[in-house]
RNA sequence: GUGGAUGUAGCUCAGUUGGUUAGAGCGUCUGACUGUGGCUCAGAAGGCCGGGGGUUCAAAUCCCCUCAUUCACCCCA
């Protein structure tokens, strides 16, 4: 038996309704915040990803996927949204007027990790961007969004936190001073902070390695800070300012660190405690730096993305109500006649705006009824030799129980009524 | 990439120190005055015991490999 690939998986039709409902609140969200949707396509050149990523990082150090197509060009599943987004508005001239543009898209991302819980090869994004402005009140704005967004499907107990990373010059002084700091440490270090002193070495900062954190505890290392500018530190306090008198609760999480190179100043994540190990609903930050790397005007740019699967884990375990399937009209035969004539009737339901299902042999009632409990069904229709020889549907309420007669031409009518009744 | 746990019916799981035709619950199907669902009762169908190799008179059970799932590390959403 051929199988899904592994860290893939099909969402089937007993949870879409519930992806449906998710994507549907999203884009009810977005479309009040003044986001409008970007399609882009699911594989790029591998090269807009090592740039805007950073070629360092672990998505493109060995968890992309990545191909020679038919002539010989890199190409790459995409493992994010803000590279894609960025490339199809410079390519596009979407940035060139002096206005904020703001975007959202969703759709599935790819990228080559050992599945677990939360965390599978391919899995959904839903992220937006805001662009063209330097504000703090455009950190403020995305970091509302994703938080109402979270509000209106009526997920609790999450933890906003929130860092700054200062600008470019401020990252890179601090950088420096840490590397001062860690090298005399370094010996001691576990091996992969050994590593992260070379790579990425704020994410030593992050170590979960006991003997790790004591040592750093005690090395007195230099706080980020001290060596913010001031324009950097003015920036994350009207940020935070900003947040509080949206009465949005946050924590400050000096710590906090970004997978991708291309974050300055603000960045966040939203966690949640029914979620295990990969516990990051969403995150993101600000970016001023990338859309320049790319070739393009400096623009100020922020945004996040959020793993729906991790949310869909969230919703239920908060037990939110889920919506329900459609409950159509079922349409029993008791002869083979009957059949043709229910798919016949069937059809004028659905032109009606009535959702409609037939069998297509003819079965024991007894089976068509249960079929019909089975689908959900609020009004069933049944036909047969006496039915035929009246010219009537026999229609029975399946909440109630109660059964009624109508005449054949008459029944996209009474069963109207009969659903408006109900 | 590293480590632990687990793979038996559609689903959730039993299976005694290796020993006859591998079980249960739920679900499915069929019946219970043959043209009527839900509840109840009765019956039936449904398993290369993840795959491959090995040990043994004998393997779901022991050993090795492999694939997959899962949890954690790592990393991120």
């Amino acid at each position: 038996m051929i199988t899904a690939v592994r860290g893939t998986y099909d969402i089937l039709p007993s949870d879409t309704p519930l992806w449906q409902f998710v994507e549907a609140r999203a884009r009810a969200v977005f479309q009040r915040h003044g986001f409008c949707e970007l399609r882009t396509p699911i594989f790029e050149q591998t090269e807009l990803f090592v740039r805007s990523i950073g070629d360092a990082t672990d998505i493109v150090e060995k968890e992309m996927y990545t191909f020679p197509d038919r002539k010989g060009r890199s190409l790459t599943l995409r493992p994010e949204g803000t590279a894609s987004v960025v490339r199809a508005c410079l390519e596009h001239n979407l940035l060139a007027q002096q206005k904020a543009v703001r975007l959202y898209y969703c759709g599935p991302m790819f990228r080559y990790e050992r599945p677990q819980a939360g965390r599978q090869r391919q899995f959904n994004q839903i992220g937006v961007e805001l662009f063209g402005s330097y504000s703090p009140l455009a950190d403020a704005e995305v970091i509302a969004l994703l938080v109402r967004l979270y509000e209106e499907l009526g997920l609790t107990n999450l933890t906003v936190k929130l860092n700054t990373l200062g600008d470019a010059d401020s990252r890179l002084r601090y950088q420096d001073a840490l590397r001062a700091c860690l090298a005399p440490l370094q010996a001691t270090l576990c091996t992969d902070c050994q590593r992260r002193c070379a790579t990425n070495i704020l994410r030593v900062l992050d170590c979960k390695v006991p003997a790790c954190r004591d040592i750093l505890a005690a090395a007195a290392l230099p706080g980020m800070q001290a060596t913010l500018s001031d324009a950097a530190r003015a920036h994350y306090q009207q940020v935070l300012a900003t947040l509080t008198q949206l009465g949005i609760a946050y924590h400050e999480e000096p710590k906090l660190v970004r997978g991708l190179d291309y974050y300055s100043h603000t960045i966040f994540e939203v966690t949640h405690t029914a979620l295990g190990a990969q516990d990051a609903l969403g995150g993101g930050g600000r970016y001023d730096g990338l859309v320049t790397e790319m070739g393009g005007p400096p623009t100020g740019a922020v945004g996040w993305a959020l793993g729906v699967e991790r949310l869909l884990m969230a919703l239920r375990a908060g037990a939110t109500a889920l919506p329900v399937p459609p409950a159509p009209v079922f349409l029993i035969a008791f002869d083979e006649r009957a059949v043709q004539e229910n798919f016949i009737i069937a059809d004028a339901l659905r032109r009606a705006g009535i959702a409609a299902i037939t069998a297509y042999e003819k079965q024991s009632p007894k089976a068509q009824m249960r079929q019909a409990n089975h689908a959900g069904a609020q009004i069933v229709l049944m036909r047969g030799e006496d039915e035929r020889a009246a010219d009537i549907y026999k229609m029975k309420d399946m909440r109630t129980g109660v059964e009624s007669v109508c005449p054949a031409a008459d029944v996209v009518h009474h069963v109207t009524a009969a659903l408006r009744g109900a």
